[in-house]
RNA sequence: GGGUGAUUAGCUCAGUUGGCAGAGCGCCAGCCUCACAUGCUGGAGGUCACAGGUUCAAUCCCUGUAUCACCCA
């Protein structure tokens, strides 16, 4: 037999198995196949990204979902891959060459992609290595990335049929900009922030001279692009001033006062100024009011030739400067703080201007439409289930989506203008070479790229190989299951959706299950400026990628965040330790289990004795509760059936318990019939050990492929007259790895072993047994000293359960007699502390001098015993209660109050002797 | 301003046909018992945020309040 180490060390073992795995081809999904399809897409990395907490638990759970379809026996796919990130990756690649003092100005176009490429080459796998160092089990062999030759035709595919069905438009509006990476921003990249601000309150005189308007701002410098002001036309206060023209200062622009229901009379004096060029509201105000449009700011938000005597200043130092001039101009009336909310770049978070300009945009009602009806209809379920009001809020209230980016890094827009007649040209493949319109050959194309997300939508069906009608989109689509966090649901699930719908006529994917986001111990966003994140690596360089994935599938509840500290990381790598010794255990002592005998054992459930059957009962329960965490993604009740089991069930009692079987070996009386019991028990704990492995797989893969595949090299075998238990162990070890064995789902399990009433035998032993032990513990009996030990029961069926099992209380309790007597509680000789259960009385001689604390300690259960009474009682003396309740819940609260009322009887009795 | 969610042990969190309030970690006491000290045994620790309501019965359902978080404008 191998040697394993008395510590878990999953150093070595990790990089070993998973080569064995990619090596062997065990990620590859089949396309010609009958079995029934699985299929994950993966949210793809940006390749600017290193593996963060958040990477590691969304990936860890597809990676759960995606082992166990595949050991259930569906072709399993999760296609891996990543994205071009354009905005994201530009910048780094820029602040690369800046380094060098390089502008990508410098490089021109062509030379600045090819460096993006380059760069991409070098560091944009590095993601993929560490999500194998995670342990993914994705087809490698299908990995694609966002630029890709297939992706970019689907990409400009997708742009032409929108474009054709005029669902994808050019136009001059008011977007998003973002000064420092000098393009449009689509409205979801712009994150609103709370700022400590100010409200400026400037006059503007009035033309007739009769005094002035004060109007309140929180961008004094746009005023410089002012060409109306506005009340409310409710407004008492203003009405006769509306029709009024009025003058701005310093630029001295007439402009008139108007009225417009959008001004808030609330706000500042109720008197706005109108900026259409430069603020959203303003924008539609101006529309309406058809006024002028000034704009007086460069892309790079410093003030342009119509700024007057500012032009060149930045946007902040113009306030400045602005504010600085009205005051010595007498026209600033006061100044107030003021907290308002400022829009920033997701990417850069440089304060963004509303700009107008030209870009292109999706229209968005005609497939937001579909796209809510899909979810409403079920026909795409998220879970949890709140998430949905996220979705259908923002698809209600979409507004059509800015495409159109000034960079070069991306998918460049596939559409060419005629430099005769302005006529567009929009390709799906290649470049056109003459006018469509008039025939011109001077064609340029578009100098802009597409949004990321504009091929992020089309992610499930590009990736499957779509606009061809490839095998892979055939057998796929819709795929299982989508598994992401809740930040991108409009980013990217509900575009895919509608992408989905648009091109496929289908959704893309049946669920979605939303993960929860990590945050630190303290409920604090991770983040590495704040120096409080935890580097995945380091985590499985220290505990190993098995013990990673634990910690986070333990703490992935169907919440919105999840708190992590390091320590957790260590107490599940203690629970890998367990199972990792309780293996050792089996293996050393089962070493002389040959296949023979693993095969003649007698197992059927009423022939076995009661730990036995009690361990496979729970067994099988535990396979049918893990069975339904799975099914309904909820992975830390997955973790704490399996925890739960393994350690307080499995290790705690079952292995403890067949101790002295397995030793018996040693001893001089080894009968046939202790032969028999051994082999049971060497079998048993075989089959679970290797049930509890498949169990776990999916979350711990490494740790339970190591062990599984030496169990798998002793008892691996054709044969196949076993019982059936046995049978379906040594069928699934006849697959090479643990990753292809199959599932232990309804079929293996066997119901004949569940048995409830066996289990509550057991539970009353357990009972006496940590009654015993508690009085050990709590009178501070030295752990090595042995006691005499009575139990008075009243039934004989109980005292005949508890001789039966004596040897229970032997094995795990230190004593030098015990005693099982049918009656009532009598006068004992000597001293006495007692437990009570129900109507049995434990009683454990001990020294006289413990007397005074034994009064206090049954003093102690006295009261909680009356404290539960009197509540049991009040709930049965009231009328209301036994008409109105259920009959069983009526019921069961008599059976606690007798149950209770028994227990306080004798502990009572036993307090009333101890102070004669 | 609108929306969503949270408030349960010292900490982090579970807890659905409403019917005995749980886990992990931490803490206290005692143990190197031949798989494991990354361990074993025992123990302490709760006004389920607050105020009402529905109900025989509320941590759970309803209404309101407070505090916090996130999203949107």
């Amino acid at each position: 037999m191998r040697d394993l180490g008395t510590r878990y060390s999953p150093e070595g073992m990790e990089e070993k198995w998973y080569e064995v795995w990619e090596r062997s081809g065990y990620f590859i999904a089949e396309t010609n196949t009958r079995r029934k399809p699985f299929c994950i897409v993966i949210p793809p990395p940006n390749i600017t990204g290193i593996l963060h907490m958040g990477h590691a638990l969304n990936n860890t759970l597809q990676d759960v979902v995606t082992r166990w379809r595949r050991m259930q026996g569906y072709n399993t796919l999760w296609l891996p891959g990543t994205d071009h990130a354009g905005i994201a990756t530009q910048n780094v690649v820029e602040r690369e060459l800046l380094k060098q003092g390089i502008r990508r100005e410098d490089l021109g176009r062509e030379e600045f992609i090819k460096k993006c490429w380059e760069w991409k080459e070098k560091y944009g796998g590095i993601i993929i290595q560490q999500l194998k160092r995670l342990g993914a089990s994705c087809d490698w062999s299908r990995l694609r990335f966002t630029l890709d030759k297939g992706l970019a035709r689907a990409v400009r595919t997708a742009f032409k049929r929108l474009y054709e069905d005029g669902l994808i438009y050019k136009g001059t509006y008011m977007i998003n900009w973002c000064p420092r990476c000098a393009t449009a921003l689509a409205d979801d990249e712009v994150e609103h922030e709370e700022v400590q601000g100010h409200l400026w309150y400037v006059r503007y005189p009035l033309e007739d001279g009769t005094g002035y308007v004060v109007v309140a701002t929180t961008r004094p410098e746009t005023m410089l692009g002012d060409t109306a002001v506005a009340v409310n036309p409710e407004d008492e206060r203003y009405k006769h001033l509306i029709g009024k023209r009025c003058i701005l200062p310093i630029l001295n622009r007439v402009m008139p006062i108007i009225a417009d229901e959008y001004v808030e009379r609330e706000f500042g004096t109720g008197v706005v100024k109108i900026t259409p060029a430069h603020d959203p509201n303003d924008y539609l105000i101006g529309k309406k009011h058809n006024l002028e449009e000034i704009t007086i700011l460069t892309p790079d938000a410093k003030i342009n030739e119509n700024g007057g005597p500012y032009v060149g200043l930045d946007r902040y130092e113009c306030r400045k400067k602005i504010v600085e001039d009205l005051k010595n101009m007498g026209l600033i009336e006061k100044i107030e703080n003021y907290r308002h909310s400022v829009g920033h770049c997701y990417r850069c978070n440089t304060a963004i201007e509303p700009y107008i300009s030209l870009q292109w945009f999706v229209k968005m009602r005609p497939l937001a439409e579909p796209a809510i009806k899909a979810v409403k209809d079920g026909r795409t379920r998220f879970i949890p289930r709140m998430w949905e009001n996220t979705y259908f809020a923002w698809l209600e209230n979409v507004r059509d989506w800015c495409i159109s980016r000034q960079l070069w890094w991306g998918h460049r827009i596939p559409v060419w203008y005629c430099q005769e007649c302005s006529h567009p040209e929009v390709v799906a493949e290649g470049v056109p070479h003459r006018c469509s319109r008039c025939g011109s050959t001077a064609l340029v194309q578009d100098e802009d790229v597409l949004d990321t997300w504009f091929s992020s939508a089309l992610w499930p069906i590009s990736t499957l190989g779509w606009p061809e009608k490839t095998a892979e989109l055939a057998t796929f689509y819709p795929t299982s299951v989508l598994i992401t966090g809740h930040d991108i649901i409009f980013f990217w699930v509900a575009r895919m959706i509608m992408m989905g719908l648009k091109f496929m006529n289908d959704v893309p994917f049946r669920d979605v299950y939303i993960n929860a986001i990590i945050f630190d111990e303290h409920g604090e966003k991770m983040s590495k400026s704040k120096g409080n994140a935890i580097d995945p690596i380091e985590i499985i360089k220290e505990f190993g990628a098995d013990s990673l994935r634990l910690t986070l599938c333990a703490y992935a509840a169907q919440g919105r965040k999840i708190c992590l500290s390091e320590k957790r990381f260590e107490g599940y790598r203690n629970f890998l330790n367990k199972l990792w010794n309780a293996t050792r255990f089996v293996l050393l002592n089962t070493a002389d289990l040959d296949l023979e005998s693993l095969g003649s054992a007698e197992l059927s459930p009423d022939s076995l004795e009661l730990a036995d059957g009690w361990i496979l009962s729970r067994f099988f329960t535990t396979c049918k509760m893990v069975n339904k965490a799975l099914e309904e993604y909820k992975f830390n009740e997955m973790i704490s059936a399996l925890y739960q089991f393994l350690w307080h069930e499995y290790c705690d009692w079952y292995i403890e318990l067949v101790k002295p079987r397995l030793y018996s070996k040693e001893k001089p009386e080894f009968t046939e019939a202790k032969k028999e019991s051994r082999r049971i028990a060497q079998v048993i704990l075989i089959r679970v050990l290797e049930g509890v492995l498949r169990l776990i797989h999916p979350v711990v893969p490494f740790i339970s492929e190591e062990i599984w595949q030496i169990i798998r090299e002793r008892y691996a075998t054709e044969e196949n007259h076993l019982h059936p238990l046995i049978s379906e162990m040594v069928s699934a070890l006849r697959s090479p790895s643990i990753m292809k064995a199959p599932w232990l789902d309804t079929v293996a399990i066997d119901e004949a072993f569940i048995q409830p009433a066996l289990e509550n035998k057991m539970k009353l032993i357990q009972e006496l047994i940590r009654s015993i032990r508690n009085i050990r513990g709590e009178m501070n009996v030295p752990p090595g000293e042995k006691v005499d030990v009575k139990i008075i029961a009243p039934s004989s069926e109980q005292t005949e359960i508890i001789k039966k099992y004596e040897d229970y209380f032997w094995t795990l309790t230190r004593l030098k007699s015990f005693n099982v007597e049918k009656g009532e509680l009598r006068k004992e000789k000597g001293f006495y502390s007692v437990g009570v259960e129900g109507n049995i009385v434990v009683a454990v001689k001990l020294p006289k001098s413990l007397r005074e604390k034994e009064i206090a300690r049954l003093s102690k259960v006295i009261n909680k015993l009356k404290l539960e009474r009197q509540a049991l009682l009040d709930k049965l003396n009231n009328e209301k209660f036994i008409s109105k309740a259920p009959k069983e819940i009526i019921e069961r609260e008599k059976s606690r109050l007798q149950k209770v009322q028994a227990e306080l009887e004798r502990i009572q009795e036993k307090w009333a002797e101890l102070n004669n």
